[in-house]
DNA sequence: AGTCGAGCCTGCTGGC
DNA sequence: TGCCAGCAGGCTCGAC
């Protein structure tokens, strides 16, 4: 589920069945996801409000009064269903990106039960996501967050933030945007539709995006504002799905109809004027899609 | 310190 | 139809 914009979309979906709520039941029935979940998980969550919904990368905040946050990271398969109050509601499942084939309650690992009769369940069949419950003032130090790099669609991304992280680095530009700890929030599908938006071959070195003087090239201005683009382009299709389903149960993200190059190997590249096809290849154990041709 | 590969899990798809 | 290999949106760990 889970790139910046499918977290943020999420995020969104959950926020009207739980923030201002509060946790009158936590259903927890396995003793892990990728970790272990803390001590008393269930019975420390009981009772508390939420007073609000956050994000901060990949990551789902659920801001708790006293003084505490439950981080919340989706892993690779994670999904919540919402079943709103009152009985004949249809299940929403807030930030679907693929069409969506229904879930297996064998993976229903948790459930929240909310004052304001909402159910919000979390299914996670390859259990790659976590939950965890840190306290307001160790949110910044904490594993989770302590090496996280700026939000791209914060302030601080900028193409001198980006040359200073790439100076003298030997990995390719592929790896270099999927490291959390350069920007925080990108993943295998945005960094493949970035990096063909800027025509940059995802081969190259990043050292490519600073100058001798570690300034920032014209590769690393371009960049900055096609990966924005792409993620707040996400994040609009999601919003609008959400909206689909306050209608509609079942249905679909449609970010991936705007893919250019994701999933679309053999197919012609759809730069006008460029001959070119999508190609396939493999990076540090993932697929990259992306044109040999346009892609520079 | 930076880079790379393996591993964590399950489910789905495509080829034989 | 059944089986098996390969693949999947993330992240961590260990080895070099």
């Amino acid at each position: 589920m889970p790139e910046l914009p499918e977290v943020e979309t999420v995020r969104r979906g959950l926020e009207p069945a739980m923030a201002g709520a509060t946790f009158t039941a936590v259903d927890q029935r396995r003793p892990d996801l990728r970790f272990a979940f803390p001590t008393s998980f269930a019975e420390r969550l009981r009772g508390r409000r939420i007073s609000a919904l956050g994000r901060r990368a990949k990551y789902l905040l659920v801001r708790l009064d006293g003084d505490e946050t439950l981080v919340m990271h989706l892993g690779m398969s994670g999904r919540f269903t919402v079943h709103p109050p009152g009985a004949e509601a249809p299940p929403i499942r807030p930030g679907e990106f693929v069409q969506d084939t229904g879930t297996n309650p064998a993976h229903d690992h948790v459930v929240f039960h909310m004052s304001n009769g909402a159910i919000v369940t979390y299914n996670d069949p390859r259990r790659f996501g976590y939950m965890d419950l840190i306290p307001e003032q160790d949110l910044e130090t904490c594993r989770h967050f302590a090496d996280l790099g700026v939000e791209p669609l914060g302030n601080a991304f900028t193409a001198a933030h980006l040359a200073r992280r790439a100076i003298g680095r030997t990995t390719d530009l592929k790896a270099f945007l999927l490291d959390q700890r350069n920007v925080a929030g990108l993943g295998n599908i945005y960094v493949c539709e970035a990096l063909y938006r800027a025509r940059l071959s995802p081969q190259r070195l990043a050292s490519c995006l600073a100058r001798a003087d570690g300034k920032p090239t014209v590769r690393a201005e371009r960049l900055v504002p096609l990966i924005r683009d792409v993620l707040n382009e996400a994040i609009a299709a999601g919003g609008s799905t959400l909206r689909d389903y306050a209608h509609a149960d079942g249905s679909l993200g449609y970010f991936q109809h705007a893919f250019k190059v994701y999933g679309r190997e053999n197919e012609a590249c759809v730069t006008p004027g460029c001959t070119g096809k999508i190609g396939r290849i493999v990076q540090s154990g993932r697929s990259t899609f992306h044109c040999g041709r346009c892609q520079r």
